[in-house]
DNA sequence: GACTATACGGAATTCTGATTCCGTTTGCAG
DNA sequence: CTGCAAACGGAATCAGAATTCCGTATAGTC
């Protein structure tokens, strides 16, 4: 089990659990505190020395883009699993409730998503969730249950955007699930009104 | 024209003169470059030294919340004037959209709402908006439009996730106001789903 | 057990951008 | 005109984080 990964082959047994716990440090860190958590912090986490942690990633933006590979990975995943759901237009719907949850438990994935276009665009296209978009828009669509009028470019954008919504402070903390429904209604045929031209 | 507003009066005239200068050229970079515009850049914009920039306003937050309650006013002010729109369903939909509008002009705008809760809360507070998206609310619920399970603390929210959408990089670049729109959709009465409890 | 390529820790350095300071200039009251 | 408080400009300083460096420690091999 945990099997040895990739780019762990051929480490040193010290280094390989070094890179371990550095990654973990991380996602606890990022997820908490989001991207500006600290280099030097995820070191002390890991119980590691500066040095260590960027041995394994040389810059902070690496291990960024390495953790945001790993979900966007799992992501994917579930993007597989809905296509095959008996229900497309439920499909679609879990998979945007599901990026919607992880990000709510990840402040780090709602960063890379709003402001990290590069990173994301990245980690998107090397798992295929592009092409994966535009299967579950479609399937929805032949079962008449996504409105006609929508893109599949425009999930990406939902995704996003419902990353935004999960970090609500104030009064809105923790109705984020509500505005998901309130999405996915819209987004439910028969459209309510003529969607606007792309671009401008 | 341009009234001497209450902050300027009692400024020696060259002085009220470069505070106008720091504001106008700080709202531009703000508006193009998003938060991280930096002083020292906003002062050589407006053709003034750092030091000048400073004695307007002590801290870069200082400067950030001076624009943002700017635009709240604005907003505010829409707002008091979509609640005399005829059809109140459209009232709240026009104000949702202009919401959306002035965040796709103003990167700056979008980083507040989207990563500055305390900014956003305390402007919103001193010019009354959250008394006004309830009445938005309530008067668009009574004409039977707005579906009855939103509560209004949900409408600040829904404007700030749109933040999110307008600066939306690669293929979905330009679409934001399909997104406003199938979000108004969902808004619509009646609503498809039952929305989950709040909190959470 | 000894040897050496790998790794390690963490103080020191570098970078970036905000903020301070102070000698000089200027509006304006008298 | 003068006097001087109010403003100015912008080099210098500070601060917060990322990143480098190097002397020390240790897996893995013979």
């Amino acid at each position: 089990m945990t099997a040895v990964t990739e780019t762990e082959r051929g480490l040193r047994a010290d280094a390989r659990r070094n890179r371990r716990a550095v990654v973990a440090a991380a996602k606890k860190l990022f997820a908490d505190q989001g991207l500006d958590a600290q280099i030097p912090d995820v070191a002390k986490t890991a119980k590691v020395g500066v040095g260590t942690v960027y041995r394994h990633f040389p810059t902070k933006d690496d291990l960024i883009a390495a953790l945001a590979a790993e979900r966007f990975e799992r992501l994917a995943e579930r993007a597989r699993e809905e296509l095959e759901a008996e229900d497309p237009w439920q499909g679609l719907c879990d998979f945007i409730r599901y990026s919607a949850q992880i990000q709510a438990d990840d402040r780090g994935l709602c960063d890379v998503m709003g402001s990290r276009p590069e990173v994301m665009e990245t980690a998107a296209e090397s798992v295929g969730l592009d092409t994966l978009c535009e299967q579950l828009v479609r399937r929805a669509q032949r079962s008449g249950d996504l409105r006609k009028d929508i893109e599949w470019e425009e999930i990406p954008m939902i995704a996003c955007a419902l990353g935004g919504i999960t970090k609500a402070h104030g009064p809105g903390a923790g109705r984020w699930p509500r505005l998901v429904e309130i999405v996915l209604d819209g987004l439910h045929a028969p459209g309510g009104s003529r969607l606007p031209k792309p671009s401008g």
